[in-house]
RNA sequence: GGAAGGGUGUCCGAGCGGUUGAAGGAGUUAGUCUCGAAAACUAAUAUACGGGAAACCGUAUCGAGGGUUCAAAUCCCUCCCCUUCCGCCA
């Protein structure tokens, strides 16, 4: 969410933000919403400091055994009833004012390249080269079908399409993907963190799933309750509503999860394979930070998670996502690529994003500096850790043999206990 | 799911209709004392919003929301959360 304040004194950036996200958005009536508002907040004030004032007299009468005078009486009560109407009017005006602001994307960083979509984005280094073979690459879901790893169909039967069934050694792969991006990140000072797939629509506003994306969530209507798309939404979540010592930040956390997305609008994208299912695993990174240190901790997010892609030897490239491609929430995001040799190109397997104050406010999360005492929003920053799945046909797809096996790179070996995953005879 | 008891400031804890933003204690900060420290003493110590250049002024906040009343932390209703016991259960 964006402060009213910075809107209503700096209405055109705001305004020209929006139209490099391709938003074009009126501020007008926002802005003419909060002067009202604080119109009626000033006669409400000054109404219930004369209630308050009034009230006193009563008390004092009472004290000294007085009865009040009936004109005096009345008048509180024309006062009161006259203050029930502005409180009214002015609960109306604030929660058009919500509406309005929980829509409103965040404010691309100055450093964001302006761009219409991805063709904007900055291709900000590449590490490694891209892996090609003597032979002609496959996709990992034949490789994975052929290796009795993946299966497709039977997901299908038990559950639809874009769900996967692991078999084999592809549990394990899995499996060991997960604890070995865990245990990195774990070196790296991330406090490793669980928390629960369902989470209530207060935690889904925070973090700026809701309301504008809904159609993009699973839910339980019955309970209220969503599966969380990403763990971004409950780990953010811990602090909703608390204030955290500057000493005590930055705080880092790496969790592991299920993601569910209905990845609505979507329908011809991807429909093979690992790349976009309903359900998938994810580790992710979150941090809070104090908002003079946020950038730096962006950079050092990325690395962070490209650091995991180099120790498995994923080629990969950074790209800085323009105005026009960066998520709702973001105010600047760096997206990893990784190689895939089957596809032939690099795809999306972490997206990194500092949020600045956005979730922040949402959720009312604040710093509280010990020198001066102050309090603001702190900042906060997450990023894929990165996309199991993803990692899991990038492995099947670069390191496939001629023969049909795929090598297990060698940091991995000790988490799977195999070597190289062979055709089955 | 059934029964009972709770939710007050950084923490503990009083208050159960009026002068209570909230006693008392602890903590923290500053000062006095001391060669220094401890102890003792003194003072300060919430947040948000609105107005103001500022000093400051005003309003709100005792889990959340609604109601009763001239007046609510205090009475009533609804909801949320926590604790304990019973039931059920991986």
């Amino acid at each position: 969410m964006l402060d009213i304040k910075f809107i209503r004194e700096n209405p055109k950036a705001v305004e020209a933000a929006m139209k490099n996200r391709n938003q074009n958005i009126n501020f007008e009536r926002l802005i003419a919403w909060d002067s009202e508002r604080r119109t009626v907040i000033g006669e409400v004030e000054s109404l219930r400091l004369k209630r308050n004032q009034k009230t006193e007299e009563v008390g004092k009468l009472k004290r000294e055994k007085q009865e009040p005078s009936p004109e005096l009486l009345a008048e509180i009560n024309e006062i009161r009833d006259s203050i029930q109407e502005h409180e009214k009017e002015l609960l109306m005006v604030e929660s058009q004012m919500e509406d309005f602001l929980l829509l409103i994307p965040n404010i691309p960083d100055e450093s964001v390249p302006v761009g219409k979509d991805e063709s904007g984005n900055k291709i900000v280094r590449f590490v490694g080269d891209p892996i090609r073979h003597s032979f002609k690459s496959k996709h990992h879901w034949e490789i994975g079908e052929k290796l009795e790893i993946l299966d497709f169909t039977v997901a299908s039967k038990i559950s639809g399409s874009r769900f996967t069934v692991l078999k084999n050694e592809g549990c394990a792969l899995e499996r060991a993907i997960i604890n070995f991006f865990i245990d990195a990140h774990k070196e790296k000072g991330y406090a490793e963190i669980m928390t629960p797939y369902l989470v209530n629509r207060i935690s889904m506003r925070g973090t700026g799933q809701l309301p504008k994306f809904e159609e993009e969530a699973f839910k339980c209507s019955e309970d209220d309750l969503y599966l969380i798309p990403t763990a971004e939404v409950p780990v953010t979540n811990i602090y909703r509503g608390d204030v955290l010592d500057e000493s005590e930040l930055p705080k880092k956390y790496v969790s592991y999860s299920a993601c569910f997305r209905r990845e609505a609008g979507s329908y011809g994208k991807d429909t093979k394979g690992l790349i976009r299912n309903h359900q998938f695993n994810k580790v992710e990174l979150v941090k809070f930070t104090a908002p003079e240190n946020s950038m730096d901790e962006l950079e050092s997010l990325v690395s962070d998670a490209g650091n995991v892609l180099e120790k498995l030897g994923l080629p990969y490239r950074v790209s800085l996502l323009c105005s026009g491609d960066m998520g709702f929430s973001s105010a600047k995001t760096y997206d990893l690529e990784v190689w895939l040799a089957g596809d032939n190109a690099y795809r999306e397997i972490s997206s990194c994003s500092n949020f600045k104050d956005f979730q922040s406010r949402r959720m009312d999360i604040k710093i509280k500096y010990s020198q001066n005492k102050k309090r603001e929003f702190l900042h906060t920053l997450n990023g894929s850790g990165v996309a199991v799945g993803r990692t899991f046909a990038a492995i099947l797809e670069n390191f496939q043999q001629e023969d049909g096996s795929v090598v297990i790179p060698e940091a991995l070996r000790k988490y799977t206990g195999f070597d190289v995953i062979r055709p089955k005879l």
